[in-house]
DNA sequence: CGACCTCCTGTTAGTCACTAACATGTTAGC
DNA sequence: GCTAACATGTTAGTGACTAACAGGAGGTCG
């Protein structure tokens, strides 16, 4: 059982050189215009190999590490919080790590995510599922249909903050932009 | 130049068509195993007259017209109320007048939407859509960040409660799913 | 009436994402 | 070494979608 990690390593080195190359050519010559065939080419293996390691074309680019951080995040927070601040706090923390480490990535890929149809219409899974885990992690079992609602909300709004982001090219600070928009969402109810 | 309505009406009958019989296949025997080729025969065409209808496969079930019912409900209400309150009455009113029109091709629709994969990845853009169309119908001219915002947090509500209906098989009443939901959504900072 | 002209449609032949079946080489454990 | 497991390649599909061209049916104008 001396699990040579050779192995493993190997794929995951090809597994990031696929990413690597998907997400250069994909830039590079935009998302249609590139094939599964190229990226597999770029990486030295062949397109079956490429679906061996990721479902889809779109999966190089969206493979979102970023949800187990938010339910810890989250689950950090006093279950005595209201819910929404919970959230928000978490976003703030996770995202914010993300941002301070990695800005111009991280916009490159919100950017590719939000303006290529193709991959625009793989976000209502991603909203779907990272909704389940916020309302999960909200509470114990099965999150009931209000603990669904506000974390669909909460939801709607970072995603908010990202597109007024993009919009603005990275020139706003996406802490503060992600801090109004939660405001925007509290004071909405306060007018 | 008379060009005699009949042909219009010509065209139109063949899009209905293909739109019915793309339905009937979608339920009969599910999205993926249903072919354009088979839904164009079953209409009577070749399935390049299919897509010079309709863009996509999708796009047979996914021709929302209920967006101009929504905008002019909404403008109907005084600008003097709370964008959300204003929203969710025109929700009410919009979704409730089809619900009570045509409650179970409403619930077929919906389930169908909801439950493929391939219809659900068009939500994404229908919500930003139906989204935009939200905002400018709140303010004059071009929306803000804030009332982007709340258009997004209340569509979000709305599709829960959608997806509550689903999940119920319709046996709750979706106009009071639709309360139950915008209560939460206020009542979740008054907790 | 006959010669255009304009839509609408079908035919054909492609591209590309994605899948399944099978073959091959490479490594792990005995 | 031998064998079983596994990563990868090859090949041959299916199906959504597109482009190029051909034909036909209605309306227009000489």
């Amino acid at each position: 059982m001396a699990e040579p990690h050779w192995r493993e390593r190997k794929k995951a080195q090809t597994r990031q050189r696929l990413q690597e190359q998907a997400s250069r050519l994909f830039i590079e010559r935009g998302y249609d215009a590139t094939t599964v065939e190229q990226i597999a080419a770029a990486a030295g293996v062949s397109h079956m190999t490429f679906f061996r390691y990721f479902p889809t074309k779109e999966d190089a680019v969206l493979s979102d590490s970023y949800d187990p951080l938010l339910v810890a995040a989250i689950q950090a927070r006093p279950r005595s919080e209201h819910p929404v601040v919970r959230i928000h706090a978490a976003v703030r923390e996770g995202l914010g790590a993300i941002y301070a480490a990695d800005r111009e990535a991280l916009l490159v890929r919100v950017r590719l995510t939000l303006r290529t149809p193709a991959l625009r219409a793989r976000l209502w899974e991603n909203q779907v599922a990272t909704r389940e885990l916020l309302a999960g992690a909200l509470v114990d079992g099965e999150p009931d249909f209000a603990t669904r609602i506000l974390a669909s909300a909460c939801l709607a709004t970072l995603t908010s903050a990202l597109e007024e982001w993009v919009a603005t090219d990275g020139s706003a600070e996406l802490p503060h932009l992600i801090d109004d928009a939660f405001a925007v969402l509290r004071e909405g109810w306060r007018p």
